[in-house]
DNA sequence: GAGTTTGAAACT
DNA sequence: CAGTTTCAAACTC
């Protein structure tokens, strides 16, 4: 019933825990893992106590607003919270920002102790507003999906937004419980999806919350957002590793950049990258490189090959989006679109005759 | 819809 | 940490 749950070891209260949902059975296993959990978390919770909890803090976090309320308003002892809790989230939070982290968070509660114990701990929790990512939460208790969701996370004064659209999943090996499911990966559990053996459920809280914690062991950042925060001159953000992509030129929806509708930038590690905004971003040191990479040299006949057309295509289209995005008048976007073809013509003859030297010499 | 390609994740 | 394997989505036919 606890959305507030205070886990002891022995006598001793070893963790808090705050939970958005009705799941005695994970709390009861949660103990055993929350030895780290704060490193874990990577959350900085800052813990002032009038009785001591002491051990790690488990902080619900980026979840749902809406289910949020709900829970802490029907699991806690009205009385014990220093403030309503109606004024305490809609003092963080717009109700209508689905998705959104509760930011900031003041709040005085009690706990009930365990029936052992006859006295309450009373805690004050504080979150720092720039350290709001839990991703264990998250993970652990993933907020329901909805169909093309656009969430907006709140970070500082940063807005990021970005579709995230709730697709089933296919997955037949993985059972759902690695990242390779996107269902896991964004901290969801699998509903009308079409893996199989799937443990990404409700019935198999337990694995899957070990399964987290072993993405979490392998990659503190596993279910961080791929697409980071805005840069300055970079309108939709950007991806936080960056893609390694070799063969899609990063203009396939392989690439995880392209898909974000987000440029490359130098913190990928793609080739032959061509998906970058060279207005903008730093991602290749002149247009020279972009058509040396595309336009290689090559034996005459074969030159004019399919990704050759294909790479003079995304070339016209990328100057047109340029343009139209730069907001020319349309002849000046046409004499941009010309300049383009004509560089690219120019690589083509060059690399004809480059190959040529080459039969030449042999 | 089956087969292939691709690149991230996982593994060694 | 680099190389390899596994995996599921994207893509092609």
């Amino acid at each position: 019933m606890a959305s507030l749950s205070v886990i002891y070891q022995g006598n001793q209260p070893h963790a808090l825990l705050l939970s958005p949902h009705d799941q005695h059975k994970m709390v009861e296993k949660i103990p055993a893992q929350t030895s780290n959990i704060c490193q874990m978390l990577q959350v900085p919770v800052q813990v002032v106590c009038d009785v001591n909890v002491g051990g790690p803090v488990m902080v619900l976090n980026h979840c749902s607003p809406d289910q949020i309320p709900h829970s802490m308003m029907s699991d806690l002892n009205a009385e014990s919270v220093s403030m309503p809790a109606q004024s305490f989230f809609s003092e963080h939070h717009s109700p209508h920002e689905p998705g959104s982290d509760i930011g900031h968070i003041e709040m005085i509660v009690s706990a009930e102790a365990p029936q052992t114990h006859s006295t309450s701990a009373e805690v004050t929790v504080s979150l720092s507003p720039e350290h709001y990512v839990s991703q264990f939460n998250q993970t652990l208790y993933p907020t329901q999906a909805f169909e093309h969701e656009e969430v907006v996370q709140t970070k500082g004064c940063e807005s990021v937004k970005w579709e995230k659209s709730k697709r089933p999943c296919n997955c037949t090996k993985s059972q759902c419980l690695k990242l390779y499911c996107e269902c896991f990966a964004n901290g969801e559990f699998c509903s009308s999806c079409k893996c199989t053996n799937c443990f990404n459920n409700t019935e198999h809280v337990f694995e899957r919350s070990q399964a987290v914690k072993a993405c979490l062991d392998r990659n503190p950042g596993a279910f961080r957002p791929k697409i980071g925060s805005r840069k300055q001159g970079n309108v939709k953000g950007c991806h936080t590793k960056g893609c390694n992509c070799k063969r899609s030129g990063c203009l396939k929806n392989y690439c995880e950049c392209y898909e974000a509708k987000i440029m490359c930038t130098s913190t990928c590690k793609c080739v032959g990258c061509r998906n970058y905004d060279e207005g903008c971003d730093m991602k290749k040191s002149s247009e020279q490189d972009r058509h040396d990479i595309y336009f290689p040299t090559r034996c005459p006949v074969s030159v004019i090959t399919r990704d050759v057309v294909e790479a003079t295509c995304g070339c016209l289209l990328a100057q047109a989006e340029e343009a139209q995005k730069d907001g020319h008048i349309a002849a000046h976007a046409e004499r941009m679109i010309l300049e383009e073809f004509g560089q690219c013509l120019t690589q083509i003859v060059r690399s004809i005759f480059k190959s040529s030297r080459v039969q030449f010499n042999l």
